[in-house]
RNA sequence: GGAGAGAUGUCCGAGCGGUUUAAGGAGCUGGUCUUGAAAACCAGUGACUCAGCAAUGAGCCGUGGGUUCGAAUCCCACUCUCUCCGCCA
């Protein structure tokens, strides 16, 4: 959620934002601001029949001890009854809707941001060169198929079109990648966390995905209750919600966590066809790096994550570019993106690896997270930032693509190696 | 899954229909005393949300409803915690 005041100190300003976003609010700003008045009317009148209330139900005890006539004064208490009921009706219904639609408006994107959708996106800076080969690569379906790594048949058969199974120096390869990962976070003194996979709409709603995306996450039904789980589509979800409705003390902040998870995605008809393979599946492994911070130090936090994803890539040994997204690439929770993007080279282009946002108080807001400043003694909303290092399945294909030798095997990059007991070269047995 | 108990302010804990504007204690803050500290004593002290320029007002006793002129207190539903039994990775 927004701060309704920056939506009254200046609705137009706020609009040409969101159109920085290519999306229309300039009608819900418009009803949001109509709400907020109606709101408080309907609070003040309320309030002052309540006050009324209080004092004349106070009166009664005495004056029935005195033994004096309570009758009119219960006539009047029944009329204020009905009144304040009628009132708290309609109250009702003004918060609904300027709940609903508040929830519904996105972040607003940070002022520095190049309009418009993904073609804006500007790449700040690359990394190393890209990856040439002297024969002609394979596909990563093919290599890993051929090597035993990934059973891609199988996986559909246990589970439908989607998914896959890694087995034997696939899974291992797996793992490895994700052993490398976490050492790097525990070397940052980041907080390892294992998370439930399975989660209460609130979790969506705190995170920003509910109630617009609640289609794109598998939900969870039982038949003896009526409570739904979602399956996790990030461990942001999870770790957004973790100190929900909390006020922190300030000297806990920031708080640095990271934790693996599986995520789950209906990715409801976005298959095309260039993303054969692990590309875009419903079920694939990530970390998620997740910060808590003061308000004032969330940019410098930002900075650190995308170094620390930089890294990663980095470490593995491939070339990247850092792209700065346009306001209307940035989801609807984030003030701020930058992705980092490699080569896969079965598809043209870069494909993104990690995204590293900013959601400032936007989260927040909706989790009621806060942290009480000593200065002030008072509650403020802490500033959430999040940023996959990494997921795995854009990162795996690249790296059997990229590290393939004409005779199909692949090279184990150096930091893996450790974790799979020291093999250098994955080889068809 | 079955049976029972419980959820009150920062913490412990009383309250079971109307001076409760939540007793009492601990803690915290200030003071007296002391070379200093501790102890003792005195005074102050609920966090949070909302409305309001403010004064102030409204709300908040797990959550949501209901009964009543009036609810922490009565009724209903739900959530969570604890104990016992059963089942079980």
């Amino acid at each position: 959620m927004i701060d309704i005041k920056r939506i009254k100190d200046n609705p137009e300003a706020v609009k040409a934002r969101y159109r920085a976003k290519e999306v229309d609010c300039d009608e819900a700003v418009d009803r949001i601001l109509e709400l907020d008045a109606a709101r408080r009317a309907a609070i003040a009148e309320t309030e002052a029949m309540k006050a009324e209330q209080n004092k004349v139900s106070k009166q009664i005890p005495q004056l029935k001890k005195a033994g004096e006539d309570v009758a009119p004064i219960f006539a009047r208490m029944g009329e204020l009854k009905t009144a304040i009921a009628a009132n708290d009706e309609k109250l009702g219904i003004i918060e609904a809707e300027y709940r609903t639609l508040m929830l519904s408006l996105p972040n607003l994107p940070d002022a520095d941001l190049t309009p418009g959708g993904k073609e804006n996106n500007e790449p700040l800076r690359y990394y190393g060169e890209p990856h040439k080969f002297d024969f002609e690569p394979k596909h990563h379906v093919d290599l890993c198929t051929d090597l035993g790594l990934i059973d891609y048949e199988r996986g559909v058969k246990l589970a439908g079109s989607g998914f896959w199974l890694y087995k034997g120096m696939g899974a291992r390869l797996e793992w490895a990648l994700l052993n490398y990962f976490m050492d790097c976070h525990l070397a940052d003194g980041y907080e390892m966390v294992m998370l439930p996979h399975m989660l209460e709409y609130k979790c969506g709603e705190t995170a920003g995905q509910f109630p617009k995306f609640a289609d794109e996450v598998y939900k969870i039904e039982n038949p003896t209750d009526d409570r739904m789980h979602f399956m996790l589509p990030t461990a942001e979800t999870a770790l957004a919600s973790l100190y929900r409705d909390e006020i922190l003390p300030e000297s806990m902040l920031p708080r640095k966590f990271f934790a693996y998870t599986p995520c789950f995605r209906r990715e409801a008809g976005s298959h095309r066809a260039d993303e054969r393979g692990m590309v875009r599946g419903h079920q694939f492994n990530k970390i998620e790096m997740f910060q808590y911070t003061l308000p004032e130090k969330s940019d410098e936090a930002f900075e650190e994550l995308v170094t620390k994803a930089e890294n990663l890539v980095k470490g593995l040994g491939f070339h990247f570019r850092t792209v700065k997204l346009a306001a209307g690439d940035c989801s609807a929770s984030m003030a701020r993106t930058y992705d980092i993007e490699i080569q896969i080279p079965s598809m043209n282009g870069y494909k993104e690896v990690s995204s590293v946002s900013n959601a400032r108080d936007y989260q927040a807001r909706r989790g009621n997270i806060r942290f009480r400043r000593e200065a002030t003694g008072k509650p403020e909303f802490v500033h959430t930032l999040n940023g996959s290092g990494l997921a795995t399945s854009r990162i795996f294909p690249a790296m059997v693509e990229q590290n393939q030798r004409a005779d199909g095997s692949i090279v184990v990059p150096e930091v893996l190696r450790k974790y799979l007991g020291g093999i250098e070269v994955i080889e068809k047995k």
